[in-house]
DNA sequence: AAAACATTTCGTATATTTGCGAAATAATGA
DNA sequence: TCATTATTTCGCAAATATACGAAATGTTTT
């Protein structure tokens, strides 16, 4: 892809959020650490999840550079904890692009035929 | 990624729709679609997006195939609008997932160092 | 200083995604 | 029927994502 100038922040932005999202392992660590508001050790997930210690850290990478969660030393482990305010952030944006569905009138279902795929 | 059985399907369900919404083009297109109730036909869209007309056929048709949105045969064009249905569950599934870390403590950031990055 | 530990980085293999132009499809209008 | 029109499918190339094991990092304990 090459013009992504022809695109507003705000698109950008719910598809790069929505790009840390695109992968089970991922939602997996975000749901647990939202749900429980709980803090995790790499060495935690790994025995919940089908995946070699390497993968699971490139995940955690992609996550934190999302910045959506954050990893703080408590040696000789890392704990990972959501980065409260941009998940907040994340949620809003969208919250906002998922519910902009209100107004106006339907004129979509007037022809014949509609396919689903 | 081989075992996606390890996945709730709710998880599965939430990288399924985010993956979707993972292309800027295609967040356009949902945007476009869901913020005016309006319907588009292709060669609407092809004169605001800096892609091919196949390439835009491949994202419509990711899309339709993520359930996302609808195509109807109006000959000699096809108009695509939200698939509402499909969109209520997607909305309610972010929505969800997004939301529930309201409960508990935080017992995060007790310790020294914090990485961002 | 060396061993132990949790985790990350590196190198690499494979799979998927994204993009394009050319050809195909399907309906309409001349 | 033949040309036109809107869109999709096909075949391919390039970029990105995913996964792994081995080696590296940094800290604590012995």
């Amino acid at each position: 892809m090459s013009d992504n100038l022809e695109f507003t922040q705000e698109v950008q932005e719910i598809a790069r959020i929505s790009k840390a999202l695109s992968h089970p392992v991922r939602v997996y660590i975000l749901q647990k650490l939202s749900k429980m508001n709980s803090c995790c050790y790499s060495g935690d997930l790994i025995e919940e999840l089908p995946i070699g210690r390497s993968t699971l850290s490139q995940h955690l990478k992609e996550l934190k550079y999302a910045g959506l969660i954050q990893g703080e030393i408590n040696p000789p482990y890392i704990k990972y904890c959501i980065n409260r305010g941009n998940w907040e952030k994340a949620k809003k944006l969208l919250d906002d692009f998922l519910n902009d569905n209100q107004s106006g009138d339907f004129s979509c279902y007037e022809t014949k035929t509609v396919i689903h795929s």
